[in-house]
DNA sequence: GCCGTTTTCGGCCCGACTGTTTTCAGTCG
């Protein structure tokens, strides 16, 4: 049983709950809902907590809720949730996926038409509203019967609740759409919130505040937007549409005396307004997107800044990328917040991945060596490091392989001869195989300034033998950076299972980096253990694992994913002037 | 059922929008 899973059995407990006695169960479906969102957004699996005594960890799991996964865990089974899901006919639950279906309404229908199986439910479902049937029934309507043909359809082509975008396609969606708003003469201010503000690696909705004078004018034009697929809602405030790629965009409008609330009550995240609002209201005041009131006189005051609204409550301005609720609404509030790294603080780049011929089992780069040199100039790097793969081990010989790398070097003093306004290390990405051994023998690895290490090959490796091979790897003493530690690909495979701890230990002891790797389906480290690794002191590079020289411009999201794991500048080793790189590498200057 | 820099008991964010109603329930963020 996975995290997944369980968020999910939780979730269902949760929905049984409000179908049968909502008001008497009301703070369990939040509690149990809570649970449900700590265990899904935890990178350390649920099974593997409960074996190492730290169910209580994941916030929002108390005595109760430890209690019933611990039995999970021994037995396969909820005691205590089967009484509670026993009388909700299991059909209920696949509804739960499809937008637009609550417990409620999932449990009315399925109760009228008494679907029994949940394998075929949405498509029993789909025919009775086809038929006309649904229309006629108490608190139905001809309109609430189009709309579940039109959600089940568009379930039926994969738009689900959950399926979330990689960032870097969602801002591509969100700059289309700005382009469009601006061109409005009403709309003054248009900026990208939600998960896309606070830089998430995958993006669920596009979120968009404006600041305008009028805004039925601003909504009436956004809701003929020319790639829209259909109107989801349009209020006086606030519209959404769905587009033809299948996602949700999401508007809100405000005056602009009044952005300041908006932008701070859009961007979220959930957990931290929710915080933020209890916070607020021990002061006696209450928050909204319209401002804040004050609880004893009943005034509402209008922020047009963020930073003001903030700056009210006594706090300090918050980077988006940290409103998590992870404790920076406490430090805010002592004006502690860590001054997180900014993309400006780069320095350069070490997994660069040229098209020199270097004959690898893995891809080539497409740009030449001078071309990345070029554009690594434009981002005014001080350095780059070029780290194509390793050549491939079963087309050649020990000594191929070397008077391969002693060309390469050659081709590389040269460019340092030739571009003076910028350093270059000699790196190379090597994998580690199987057994722990590099892909390079020492000989080869001594030509080399530094290796970065990586897993591309035989992932299904249990957790204790993936980490004693990744350390083995790791301890080559030309290893210096740990590439992709995850190896995950978002919306295609999980990374494999590391024991972290072990991990974080070896790099701090023995002057080893983790990589934040910027590549959009990568975006590894993942921020979460960014956040657990620097709790530890371990050093981390930000890189873009560049094969194009326009991928160079990646960085940025890297980036994001330190800032979304606190880093500053002084956690991050490209951030630094290229003497204390090269001290770093072990390497003479 | 969870949680604590006023609390180990007594609270638990705040609003938008739709559809079916004639004041509200359900879903969503």
């Amino acid at each position: 049983m996975n995290n997944k899973d369980i968020a999910r059995l939780l979730r269902n407990a949760a929905a049984s709950y409000a179908i049968k006695d909502e008001k008497k169960h009301y703070f369990q479906i939040i509690a149990y809902q809570k649970a449900a969102d700590a265990i899904e957004d935890s990178t350390a699996e649920a099974k593997d907590l409960y074996k190492e005594g730290k169910l209580d960890q994941l916030s929002g799991v108390g005595p109760s809720i430890k209690q019933h996964l611990t039995e999970l865990f021994k037995t396969g089974k909820i005691t205590h949730f089967e009484t509670v899901m026993g009388g909700v006919p299991p059909a209920v639950f696949p509804l739960l996926d499809i937008p637009s279906f609550g417990p409620k309404k999932a449990f009315k229908l399925v109760e009228h038409f008494k679907f029994k199986n949940p394998d075929t439910v949405i498509d029993d479902l789909k025919k009775v509203a086809g038929s006309g049937k649904i229309a006629t029934l108490e608190g139905f309507g001809k309109k609430s019967e189009e709309l579940i043909l039109h959600v089940i359809t568009e379930y039926e082509d994969g738009i689900k609740k959950n399926v979330r975008m990689v960032l870097p396609f969602a801002n591509e969606i969100a700059e289309k759409l700005l382009a469009y708003l601006k061109k409005s003469p009403d709309v003054m201010e248009a900026f990208p919130l939600g998960s896309l503000r606070r830089m998430l690696s995958t993006i669920g909705d596009v979120d968009i505040a404006v600041a305008t004078k009028n805004p039925e004018a601003v909504l009436e034009y956004f809701v003929n937007y020319p790639y829209k697929e259909r109107v989801i809602e349009k209020g006086p405030a606030s519209s959404s549409l769905l587009i033809s790629g299948g996602q949700h965009i999401d508007l809100m409008v405000q005056p602009p005396d009044r952005f300041g609330s908006l932008l701070q009550h859009f961007t979220g995240s959930k957990a931290h307004n929710i915080a933020l609002r209890e916070y607020a209201l021990k002061k006696g005041f209450s928050l909204s997107e319209y401002g804040i009131k004050n609880m004893k006189d009943g005034t509402v005051k209008k922020y047009n800044s963020e930073e003001k609204f903030y700056n009210s409550l006594g706090l300090s301005w918050i980077p988006p990328e940290m409103r998590e609720n992870t404790g920076e609404i406490v430090l805010a509030a002592k004006n502690e917040l860590p001054k997180i790294v900014d993309v400006k603080d780069m320095k350069g780049d070490f997994h660069i991945h040229s098209n020199f011929p270097i004959e690898p089992s893995h891809d080539l780069g497409r740009n030449s060596m001078q071309d990345m040199l070029n554009k690594a100039k434009s981002l005014h790097y001080e350095y780059l490091g070029f780290s194509e793969h390793n050549p491939s081990v079963s087309k050649h010989t020990s000594q191929q392989v070397k008077a391969i790398l002693e060309k390469r070097n050659i081709k590389i003093e040269q460019l340092k001869k030739d571009n003076k306004s910028i350093r270059i290390f000699s790196l190379l990405e090597v994998d580690i195989l199987a057994n722990g051994k590099v892909a390079l023998d020492d000989e080869s690895a001594n030509v080399l300034d530094g290796m970065l290490v990586s897993i591309h090959s035989a992932f299904s490796m249990d957790k204790k033998d993936m980490t004693k091979r990744v350390l083995a790897g790791l301890s080559h003493p030309k290893a210096k950076i740990l590439s992709h530690p995850t190896g995950r690909l978002l919306n295609q495979r999980p990374g494999y299972d590391l024991n972290w701890e072990e991990i974080f230990d070896f790099a701090i002891k023995n002057n080893k980096a983790l990589e934040i790797n910027s590549w959009p389906q990568r975006l590894d480290l993942p921020d979460s253990l960014v956040r657990e690794a620097v709790k530890y002191g371990v050093k981390f590079v930000i890189d873009t694992d560049s094969h194009a020289t326009e991928h160079m411009n990646l960085m940025k999201y890297g980036v994001a994913v330190a800032r979304r794991g606190w880093l500053t500048k002084g956690d991050i080793l490209n951030t630094n002037r290229y003497n204390k790189v090269t001290e770093w590498f072990n390497l003479k200057s």
